[in-house]
DNA sequence: CTTGTTCTTGAATGGGTGTTCAGATATGGT
DNA sequence: ACCATATCTGAACACCCATTCAAGAACAAG
């Protein structure tokens, strides 16, 4: 899963999962049927299963209000400016590289879009019941472009993993709302 | 060009260049020093020069308001939607695909995100003095949310390419403005 | 028609790709 | 200790990759 998070599914080579796993190529291919593709689709799910959950981190829960989301979106601007987290999102990237040729993984991807849009949705309802945010703000709506946002985050800072920038682009995503 | 956008720089061979192109390997090589990734730069600038200003349209006018700044959006969500346009746009491609690993390619990038800036910043503040948007909104701000949002947009088209998700998040993008 | 030069060709090169498979090794029940 | 079964191994396979280069064609000048 770290191999195609941090390289892609086509630069990553059968040989690097073998090195990197140590699990040879006879036994990778008899554990996965279908090699490196079917591997791919584990890999997604994992990283579906394991690191979204973490990074959406309280958002996920249904008490989440604004505090969460704003939370959120201030994890994913740390770890595009760190050297480890520069990777950006496996979804995101699979997304620009698999998803027009691949559809199984876009229907992972679809899947995680939804979700994180069902969390967004919550917390901003929450929110405005709270009066956290104004009153004209339509939960539904303003989930929509914050997914759109936050994807668009990772494409900007991956070209320019500048804190300014992206610093700039949350703000100002979230002055809007209040 | 329309190969490296089609199908992303990995995923395009020389073969595949040599063969859409009818130029040999020789003179291919002779003709662009530096070989594949030589050609990929020259596409990248190629596409900057052609196919953007082309999808700009109004918008890169000095005189551009709220409406050529929607037909951009709007122009964008079509793209999307048909057959053609599902590669989506190449300098996001590129971001995502090659960015972390060529400084080159993601210079050609950060070029197109700023002059995107640039545009949206003008049309933004010419809209501001006609009234078109709320008198709160900043228009250097809002215009960084929505190079952000525009990108997401095209991560999202690529793997939910739905004209109702599609035309929502625009919508919405807008509604905050006015 | 010659000659010198530029441009073009496509086969060859060395290396990497995903995948398979027969043989070696380990395991667990008797 | 035995053997049947499951598991692992790494060499081998066929193919595709980006790149090069010597040989040939096209061309312009005298």
């Amino acid at each position: 899963m770290l191999r195609f998070w941090w390289r892609g599914y086509r630069a990553t080579s059968v040989e690097d999962l073998v090195k990197a796993t140590g699990v040879k190529p006879g036994s990778l291919y008899s554990v996965f049927p279908g090699g490196k593709h079917a591997l791919f689709l584990k890999s997604l799910e994992r990283y579906s299963k394991l690191v979204v959950p973490q990074k959406l981190g309280e958002l996920a829960a249904p008490g989440a209000s604004l505090a969460a989301l704003r939370g959120y979106f201030d994890g994913l601007v740390q770890d595009l400016l760190s050297t480890e987290g520069r990777q950006g999102c496996l979804l995101v990237n699979t997304a620009i590289e698999n998803a027009t040729e691949d559809d199984e993984a876009a229907a992972v991807v679809r899947g995680h879009l939804a979700r994180l849009e069902a969390c967004m949705t919550t917390a901003l309802r929450n929110a405005r019941d709270a009066g956290e945010v104004r009153a004209g703000v339509d939960p539904a709506g303003s989930a929509k472009v914050l997914v759109a946002t936050c994807q668009g985050l990772m494409v900007v800072g991956k070209a320019n993993p500048d804190a300014a920038v992206l610093r700039a682009i949350v703000d100002n995503a979230f002055a809007v709302l209040v």
